[in-house]
DNA sequence: TCTGGGGTCCTAGGACCC
DNA sequence: TCTGGGGTCCTAGGACCC
């Protein structure tokens, strides 16, 4: 063994692409009086931020962080806060894929602001091709990526989070390429933490076994690993070794949920305005399910208290109905109703509730799409 | 009397991601 | 006063079957 040529599969890189600061960086393009301020972008009810511009992370202003916390750091240091607007995020993000989608035949898209790409036999290379794609999505969208080239989905994310920490890297980390000496000195410099798919409750319970780096991590035996934690960490392990676990999956594989929720603007006690909360999710929601072409056969709906709420009495229940597969909204929704006056309990404040549509199959669109669907007439 | 071993399906809950 | 809205995967345990 040794001294023989590398297996070509092990030296295949597949980028992982992102945009800076996604939802920040689209205000910003649209409304460049925001260029150069500090930004940030609010969740559903302007409750938490979801996005900073750069400025805004330079103030310290942390992700998810409640906005009423933050309401006099943001006055002293004139900090504009947006409401979020995903139409405009949808359409930019649709623009970056189609890009993107012409650098590669083999395009995941993971989230609404990146995506995975198989560069294979990219011309000249897939180093020049990381930096094409960097300088094209600035030229045709005026959106900054970072670009991160690695043997494995996990080796790419963390070149990815090093293109964007390190600034040698101009924003491309070619890892794939580099020598284990140097891609294990990266590592090193990374907490554990910083992996992709090791939380906040991982990342402690690992310091407590002494794997505090990135570089501990991928040392790690993998069957201790699976032994204390689970498969999904080992395979981690496996693929900071380059042992490819994670496969590219080319179009949105068939949904398995569907799931429609949202916080209330305010604490909610009464029947009426539930139901009328739930309706619409449950609108919504056979809106999703018709545009997948998929039916339904479980209709979940949960209602629960603020649990942040410590002085309120909490609550949390759930319950679902089977049914024939549909996607009617009628169906759907008499069925959401009747789901929710069952576990509906008077003398609660209610902060959230949804509807969840399980036992998806593909299927063919029934005919009758009603917009709005009233209460009365179920 | 002895009370197996393997399979499936379901649900709840934990952990993670963006 | 004020804490998002989507999703995924995995595991454990109970019920039931032969």
């Amino acid at each position: 063994m040794g001294g023989g040529p590398l297996d070509h599969s092990s030296r295949m890189p597949i980028a992982l692409i992102d945009c800076n600061n996604f939802y920040a960086s689209c205000e910003q393009l649209f409304q460049p009086v925001l260029l150069g301020k500090p930004v940030v972008v609010l969740s559903n009810n302007d409750g938490c931020v979801v996005a900073r511009s750069a400025e805004a992370r330079a103030l310290g202003i942390p992700m998810a962080a409640p906005w009423h916390t933050l309401k006099d750091l943001a006055r002293r240091h004139c900090v504009v806060a947006l409401s979020s607007n995903y139409a405009l995020y949808g359409d930019m993000s649709a623009r970056v894929m189609r890009i993107l989608s012409q650098f590669s035949p083999l395009q995941e898209v993971y989230s609404i602001d990146e995506c995975f790409l198989d560069l294979a036999g990219a011309q000249p290379s897939p180093t020049a091709c990381g930096r094409a794609i960097h300088t094209e999505i600035k030229r045709l969208t005026g959106l900054a990526v970072g670009v991160g080239l690695g043997t494995t989905k996990t080796l790419a994310k963390f070149a990815n989070h090093c293109a964007k920490k390190r600034l040698e890297f101009g924003g491309v980390c070619p890892l794939f390429e580099m020598s284990t000496v140097e891609a294990d000195r990266l590592l090193a410099w990374a907490p554990v933490r910083d992996i992709w798919g090791v939380g906040i409750r991982l990342a402690t319970r690992l310091e407590s076994m002494g794997i505090r780096t990135a570089l501990d991590l991928k040392r790690a035996a993998p069957s201790r690993i699976r032994a204390a934690f689970s498969v999904t960490l080992e395979r981690t392990v496996r693929e900071l070794n380059g042992e490819v676990c994670l496969g590219l999956m080319a179009g949105p594989g068939a949904r398995k949920q569907i799931l429609s929720s949202r916080s209330f603007g305010q604490l909610i006690s009464d029947l009426p305005p539930l139901e009328e909360a739930v309706v619409s999710y449950a609108t919504r929601a056979a809106e999703k399910l018709r545009q997948q072409g998929l039916l339904t056969g479980n209709i979940g709906v949960f209602l629960r208290t603020n649990p942040f709420r410590t002085d309120l009495p909490q609550e949390d229940r759930s319950l679902s109905l089977t049914l024939h597969p549909t996607d009617d909204t009628r169906i759907i929704a008499q069925a959401a109703l009747k789901t929710l006056r069952e576990i509906y309990r008077p003398g609660f404040a209610y902060q959230k509730a949804g509807v969840l549509l399980a036992d998806l199959v593909l299927g063919v669109c029934r005919t009758f799409r009603p917009h709005h669907v009233k209460i009365a007439a179920l």
